[in-house]
This record gives structure tokens, sequence and C-alpha cells, in this order.
DNA sequence: GAAATTAAATACCAGTTGGTATTTAATAAC
DNA sequence: GTTATTAAATACCAACTGGTATTTAATTTC
């Protein structure tokens, strides 16, 4: 019967900005150009945010870029790892998410926690921490859709499952950087699926030849 | 009979650096630490050359990029581009490729090469257009690889030498790029090795299941 | 109304960036 | 020696970086 406000007011002057909202385009740019390539002066331009604002609320360009991560996480890579946690044969999933990686349209091409893992070299230490947070969880999931397809009979048991789980990270990270570099989806998606080729069950060791001298990189 | 002096001195001030040595050097660094984590200044400050030096000789960052790239597709690139077009078989040639690639000791882990063309952004148009040509001397050579092996019968004839090359180039990009990070070698080798799998002429097509609603990246 | 409280905006900080004008040093030719 | 020539070093430039102190505006409570 108490019809209490939920939300009382507060006292002072009300916030000229939504937290959500700040994230969401700040992702976006940040997906968009890189995240190397924005100054937070640049980013608070474009959320039209004044610079002490986004420091009360984030605590400094670190704590924005690691909240920028986690609505990341939360818009993208958790409906990815929901599908990856379903209960789909092995290929369908696999195709079901080269399909994914390839679209166009909506949202820029590539993937921030990608980009962001790769050039991890200058993210400050709670970015960090969260994108091993991120990558853990994600490795999680890739290695149990590979133990699942194990258990059906659907995939090669010379393949572990962690095995498994870095070369499909290892590839569709080539996929999404190749994306984030403007090749073609068509391209990248033959790519992956020649790559994929390789957990199909029933296969011949490769001929022959091993070990020769070997010049640098 | 004539006794010329074949470097007859110059008039003015001598140098007090080797041009090759500034860019073994600002080379190392750029390679160990990347060449977005060093400024101009800071090279500087590293080659022990003052910056209007390295202006006059190189015109500016993008020129001492540029010549550093040079220098690095001559000491680096080269010797195994001319690996890769001898007359081995190609599993023994990919082999070789793949310890090569993941050897450590000597020169940094990881490939100047590849960061600079999977990080092109900020980088200036001289170099940019370097990284392309060096790019398609690569691929080339990479593509007659291919073709060779196919007119022995050691290669899967449904793959075209295009779409092999770029396969190839993309899991080496992703061994490079994983050593730079300071994975194992052993790791990395293994996901190679696994990559190249799908040469393997006799094979059969993956099992079954295409197409799936996907969600994003 | 006056406090008290909350947040935004302006203006600033020292440090660094890529790039240069100016001065100084070292050599060869005369 | 003097001059011409080449190159190095110092010192500087405006622009930008991440980060803050200070002022000003908007609101609730009293």
């Amino acid at each position: 019967m108490t019809d209490d406000d939920p939300t009382p007011r507060k006292r002072g002057r009300p916030r000229l900005f939504e937290r959500e909202e700040v994230l969401d385009t700040a992702m976006v740019h940040y997906w968009r150009e890189g995240v190397h390539a924005l100054s937070l002066n640049e980013v608070c331009r474009r959320v039209e945010v004044s610079k002490p604002s986004i420091y009360r609320e984030f605590g400094g360009e670190d704590g924005l870029v690691e909240a920028v991560l986690g609505h990341y996480r939360d818009a993208v890579v958790v409906p990815v790892m929901a599908f990856v946690s379903g209960a789909r044969p092995l290929a369908e999933t696999l195709e079901g998410l080269v399909i994914g990686m390839t679209a166009t349209g909506e949202h820029p091409p590539g993937c921030l926690f990608t980009e962001m893992r790769l050039l991890r070299s200058g993210l400050g230490p709670k970015t960090t921490a969260r994108l091993d947070a991120i990558e853990a969880e994600r490795n999680a999931a890739l290695e149990a859709l590979y133990a699942r397809a194990l258990e059906r009979g659907e995939a090669k048991t010379a393949i572990s499952p962690e095995g498994a789980a870095q070369f499909m990270d290892a590839q569709f990270s080539m996929e999404l950087l190749h994306m984030g570099m403007g090749q073609a989806p068509e391209r990248v998606r033959a790519q992956a699926r020649l790559a994929f080729e390789v957990f199909s069950p029933t296969r011949r060791a490769p001929p022959d030849a091993r070990r020769t001298g070997p010049p640098g990189p």
C-alpha cells in the first residue's frame, strides 16, 4: 500500500547525460575507429560531455575504456556466447558464427574486444584486467562447445577441447581483424570455412615431410 | 693505372652516424616494442642521433619508418621469400616456415611487417605504399609456391593458388602476432600445423550443416 | 527566501608530440 | 690564414595529451 517513490530525487543539480547513452556512443566510435586512434579529449567532444564529467563518472581514461568494454561485452559478446552454448551441431554453430562475424550493417565491422586484445599495449590496468576476464569466459564457452561436439562424435578426437578452443579463437580473431581492415566478407568467410574443415571427424594425416633448416620470420 | 680516389672526401663537416646503423637499431626497437609505442623523439634518443639529423636524412617520421621497413624487407622478408621460392615439397616448405617464424633468440619475436600491416592506421603515406609493395611481392611468392605444389600433386586442387596464398598469409600473420604477444612457440606451431592440414591432397568434404541465424560479432 | 548539495563548464596544468629556425662545429678548397 | 660548405646541436614552435582546481549553475531541504 505504500506508494514510496522508488527513485527519490537527488538533492543537487540534475545530470545532463545518461551513463548508458555515453557508453553506447563511445563504444561505437571506439569500435569504428579504433581505441588507439581516439584521444580522451576527442571522445569527450564526440559524446558531448565535458572532461571533468567523464572523470567524475568513470575516473579517467582507463575507467572509461573499461566501462565501454564492459558495455560491449554485455551487448555483443554475451549474445555470441549464448549462441555458442546452444544445442546445435558443431558445424552449424561454426557456420552461424562465421556468418555473424562477417555480417555488415547495423554494427561497424570487426570486433572491439579482438582489437583491444591484440593491441593490448597502451591500455590501462582496469581495461587489461577486464580483457582477461572476457577472454577467459569466451575461451570456456568455446572449449565447452568442442567438448560437446566430441561427445556427439561430430569432431576429431585427435584435437583436444583446449587446442580446438585456441584454434577457433585464432581463426575468429583473424576473421574479425580482416573485417575491421575492410576485406570483402565473402572472402573472409571462405577462409574461415576452409580453416574449420580441420575439425571434420574422418580425415587422413598429412602426407610426409617435416623438419627443415628454416630462415627467420 | 689511374688511382683516383673512388670516394672523394666531401667538403663540409663529416657525418657522425652511419645510415645503415641507424636503420638497424631503429628497426630492432620498433620490432621489439611496436611502431606505435615509440615516438620519433624516443627513437632519436635511442639511436643517439638528433632530430634535425634524422630529418635531414629521412625527411620526417614517415620517411624514417618507411626506410626502416625497407631495411626490414631486405634483411628479413627477402630471405624468407627466397626460402619459399625453393624447390622443396610444399609440406617441407610450410614446416620450415612454421619453425622459422616461431624461432626465438637472435631476433625479437613477431614480425615488424605483419604488425605494421595490421595496425596500418596512423602510418604515413610513404610507409603505407611500401607496405602494399611488400605485401604484393610476398603474396606472389606464396601463390607461386602453391601453384608449384599443385603441379606436383602435393596439394588439394579444390583450393586455388589465390585462396591458398591468402590462407597461408592469414595463418602466418596470426602465428607472428601470437609470437609478438609472447605466446609459447610450441603452442603457436601446433596451431599452424593444424591449419595447414587443409592442404593435404586427399580429403573428404565437411559433413553437413550450413546456414543458421547468426548473432552479431 | 537562504543553505546545502550536486554537477557542469571554464580554464588551466605540466608533459609530450611532430616539426624547424638558428646557431655552432668541423672539414676541404683557396 | 680565409672562405665555402656540410652537418650537428640547441633551442624553440604550436598543437595536443591526460588530468584538475576553480568557478558557476541547478536543484532540494529548511
